[in-house]
RNA sequence: AGGGGUAUAGCCAAGUCGGUAAGGCACCAGAUUUUGAUUCUGGCAUUGCGUAGGUUCGAGUCCUGCUACCCCUGCCA
């Protein structure tokens, strides 16, 4: 919030000079109900709400539903349980704009009668044509000095349902010769065919938006830089209409957010959802909120992100580093941390007893006390993390490796006697032997070691689900191109835990010792990973 | 006949009256550590704020000229 100054500035002002009381401030965020949210919307929508509740005043959730051909219930709902789970709702101030369109009807017609606006029987080449490019002039409709007597009757017959889609609009009569194309006669409303509505003409954003926005009292209007150039027919609208011309909302711009290596952008979205390249638009590598929470995100990481990254007019590329600092940051505290083995091999402790099985006792998450402790066995047949074994280590190499001990996490300290191979040369079995003295909590102190391990033991371990992602982009993506997204961004494995992992509920965040975090997902039992853990190693060449 | 925006470190970003460049991410070094995590300490724009000039005792802030990038020619939002 404290990187968003140049807009708290301008209310500051308005405030300052008396124009409204910090009590009025009434932001919104305006979705169009045509696909999911993403993390941009996420910074839009809290920025707006962010705003509202500083001040003390208002947030309208309004769902900017004027085109009825794109629009769905099922996306409606999407956005409502989005939003919900963010906690950026106010549930007493969710708004239609469709339920305003009476009202616009009758504010174009005040348009027609004021003299401002005209139904055009152009076709859409003809207007297009007509409009002039970013170098040259449009020229008039050869309607546009219709009188206001014929545009009134030619209105309501728009209105009536008298005409096919195409055959007429409602032109604002502006300047054909304006520098700014959104200003040159832009259509107000357009007939649509449509079995979802009563209505026959539908208005543009460029009319309903402003209109939208003055009815429901707000006062500024936070949106994206692409509309900086409809601000001067966004105050154009309101200046024409008697009731709003006297305290007309502001609307203020701010840049959309991009993240390093990730798609935004519903229309990219829609055609990955589209055509099955991806499960959907809660698929866990989408930067969609249901996909950022599938992934294990919480909604306090995904705020404390679009606060730390601020506010500003430039185009700007978040690395996404940022975003995974604020779930590690989030859940370091949170979530229980527990062993789980993604890529086992096995481990024998030579000179344990074949039939002993000890439960020890170990902190849930050492930094949280709070959280209690809870048991895991160890017995003579392990299973560690493939990588934590090496036949001939690099240099600074800590973990196990012939003749090396290491300590294993709650546990004993081992050391490894020899190792077998399969006949393709891979490491089937790890020979060792523990010390008993060394047991964790006994205050052992007379070897150090580098090393410390996660493990489970074979004999009550939990064999679980775990998908792994990686970026759906890799550096050869080419937007223009689906198939350069990466196919091999999702793994799934059957890794070994824990026994404690059965008390995890589902939809908990928590922490795979050295892993990373993951997420039970409510629905299918199976663990998502959110964001592996930093590492500082480096594997260096001998 | 074009118009509208934006430029501060590898990445975000603060910098309101001109007064001697916040913070975060990343990175590097060290300390602690039963996670190579966490935590802690230190280092990270040594006349430098896109660039060339100008005004001034003093300029990221003011003036002038350039340059680069983004947005705009839907009956989408």
């Amino acid at each position: 919030m404290e990187n968003s100054n140049f807009i708290f500035n301008k209310i500051n002002k308005d405030i300052e000079q008396g124009k409204y009381k910090s009590e009025d401030i009434t932001t919104r965020f305006p979705p169009e109900p045509n696909g999911y949210l993403h993390i941009g919307h996420i910074k839009a929508a809290l920025l707006n709400y962010n705003v509202a509740k500083k001040y003390g005043g208002k947030f309208n959730l309004r769902f900017d539903d004027t085109n009825p051909t794109k629009e769905s219930q099922e996306y409606e709902d999407a956005i409502l349980q989005d939003l919900g789970w963010l906690g950026i709702i106010d549930e007493d101030r969710i708004y239609h704009g469709s339920s305003y369109f009476d009202q616009m009807i009758d504010y174009g017609r005040e348009l027609i009668e004021n003299g401002v606006a005209y139904v055009d029987d152009q076709s859409l080449e003809e207007i297009k044509t007509g409009r002039g490019d970013l170098k040259s002039p449009g020229v008039n409709s050869p309607y546009r000095d219709r009188s206001v007597e014929e545009n009134l009757e030619l209105f309501e017959g728009m209105v009536r349902g008298d005409y096919k889609p195409g055959e007429k609009v409602l032109r604002a009569k502006i300047d054909m010769a304006s520098s700014n194309l959104n200003m040159r006669d832009p259509v107000l409303f357009r007939i649509l065919d449509t079995q979802e509505s009563d209505y026959h003409v539908f208005p543009m954003y460029d009319f309903a938006h402003p209109i939208e926005d003055a009815i429901e009292g707000v006062t500024h209007s936070l949106c994206t830089l692409e509309f900086e150039d409809h601000r001067p027919l966004y105050d154009w609208v309101l200046a024409n209409l008697n009731e709003f011309k006297d305290k007309p909302p502001v609307q203020i711009e701010f840049a959309r957010l991009n993240l390093s290596n990730t798609i935004i952008g519903k229309r990219f979205l829609k055609q990955l959802v589209d055509e099955g390249i991806i499960d959907g638009w809660d698929d866990p590598r989408l930067a969609t909120v249901s996909g950022l929470r599938n992934r294990g995100y919480t909604p306090e990481s995904l705020k404390a992100f679009c606060e730390e990254i601020g506010i500003s007019k430039s185009n700007s590329v978040v690395d996404k580093q940022m975003l995974e600092h604020f779930i590690r940051d989030d859940l370091k505290l949170k979530a229980k941390r527990l062993n789980v083995i993604l890529d086992p091999v096995k481990v024998i402790i030579d000179n344990y007893p074949e039939d002993k099985v000890e439960w020890l006792e170990i902190e849930t998450n050492v930094e949280v006390p709070e959280m209690g402790k809870h048991k895991l066995p160890f017995s003579k047949e392990l299973y560690i993390e493939r990588s934590d074994f090496m036949e001939e280590p690099p240099k600074k190499y800590f973990r196990l490796y012939p003749g090396n001990e290491v300590r294993l996490r709650g546990a004993y300290f081992i050391k490894c006697v020899d190792y077998v191979k399969d006949e393709d040369g891979n490491i089937v079995e790890i020979h060792c032997t523990y010390d008993p003295e060394t047991k964790s909590g006994s205050g052992f102190n007379k070897r150090k070691v580098k090393g410390t391990l996660h493990w489970v033991s074979s004999e009550d371990m939990v064999p679980i689900t775990v998908n792994l992602y990686e970026d759906l982009i890799a550096d050869d993506f080419d937007p223009d191109d689906l198939n350069t997204i990466k196919k091999d961004s999702k793994k799934t494995v059957t890794a070994y835990a824990e026994p404690e992992i059965k008390n995890i509920k589902p939809g908990e965040n928590l922490q795979f010792v050295r892993n990373g975090y993951f997420y039970l997902q409510p629905e299918s039992n199976e663990f998502n990973q959110t964001v592996s853990l930093k590492s500082s190693y480096k594997p260096k060449k001998n």
